[in-house]
DNA sequence: GTCTATACTTGGATAGAC
DNA sequence: GTCTATCCAAGTATAGAC
């Protein structure tokens, strides 16, 4: 407490600091005009400031691209993953999905990603650079869903990278598609019918092996 | 039979007609490029044409690839329409998913079409055009799973609707996601997945209730 | 750190010769 | 229908004044 935490160097972020400024801008702009459409000069216009400055402080677009997936990572980690972590059953997952899906539809995350995703394509060194930056996401679900299924019958029927990989596309193919055509209602169904089942595959995984050999 | 066939006003499609070499170049520009990289200049590159044939033949760059798009659509269409139409359980439906899905991979088709997807975002005009070309597909899965699922006992526990969303929103992810670090090898693995399981699915649609009130 | 100015490249699109 | 030439807008990036 005290006047210590304005001490801060303006170098690092902070409410008025241009990176932050910057790479909000860029999220901005890859969500409202997509991939294609995240020129430097359409960044700056977005975030009202000059256009020399990206080249300033990240180098390339392609770098602040990056980073603005980076601080979108970062947040969304931030924000769902202890609760995620927290989660233990098929239903509490199922619901926070729909929550996380909500939020992630009203900042963008979600179609930031998919739009880098897209774009790793044109550019296939900015595709590994996504690609790595996606992985620790799998990897979180993965472990979730194998300390879910374990123990249980289920366990040598589900091969859990499987599962996550298919997660992960599904809902990264959930959120473009609802893009495309600016309606949510099909996936907010599409999640009440996960939340509704859920349950069932709960009582599934219910079914335990004897603990211990 | 006789030379008939050969007259042809060169107007039309044949193997050299200009308009098809031009969408042909476009699907191999947005495969390999992305929509990003998908520019008239590209394209004339890929196709090893003039550039200005792109405007003389289809007025604009946008136009092109939704010609595009439309031939994919069209070529699909009659590759895959009528023997998905012709399955009759899940188990068929499952191993048909999985060998389309190897013949997508080989031409790029979903891939041209995620691109088109994610461009989407950046002309939003060009978005609901996308929308439109992918309605049909939706259907004609949300029809089959109608069949599929009628009279069975789990008939009022599965929008069709939904699913085929869903089932559309993951071949979409996949594909995508698969592209992004060219490691096609958990998408297999996730469709072989679905053909090992897809039996005990069809098994719980067997149940049916009785035929007629 | 930020701004102006600028160099250079690429892209969409058209005019006009062939 | 096709090609060359060209216009102009937009893009990345840098230099240099402030």
């Amino acid at each position: 407490m005290g006047p210590i935490e304005q001490q801060r160097t303006d170098t690092d972020e902070g409410p008025g600091a241009t990176k932050p400024r910057i790479v909000d801008a860029a999220l901005e702009t890859l969500r409202s005009h997509g991939f294609a459409g995240a020129s430097a000069r359409q960044i700056a216009r977005a975030g009202a400031f000059n256009q020399a400055l990206i080249f300033y402080h990240f180098g390339s677009v392609r770098n602040l691209l990056l980073a603005a997936l980076d601080t979108v990572s970062a947040r969304r980690m931030a924000a769902y993953g202890p609760v995620f972590e927290r989660a233990q059953t098929i239903s509490e997952l199922a619901f926070l999905a729909r929550e996380i899906y909500a939020e992630d539809l009203q900042n963008g995350y979600v179609t930031v990603l998919g739009e880098m995703v897209a774009g790793g394509v044109s550019d296939p060194e900015l595709g590994r650079e996504v690609a790595s930056r996606l992985q620790p996401w799998m990897e979180m679900v993965e472990r979730k869903l194998g300390v879910l299924v374990s123990g249980s019958l289920l366990e040598p029927l589900i091969p859990a990278r499987d599962v996550a990989f298919a997660i992960v596309a599904l809902y990264l193919g959930i959120d473009l598609l609802s893009q495309l055509d600016g309606d949510h209602a099909r996936a907010e169904s599409l999640l009440d019918l996960g939340v509704r089942y859920a349950p069932l595959a709960g009582t599934l995984l219910v079914a335990r092996q004897a603990p211990g050999r």
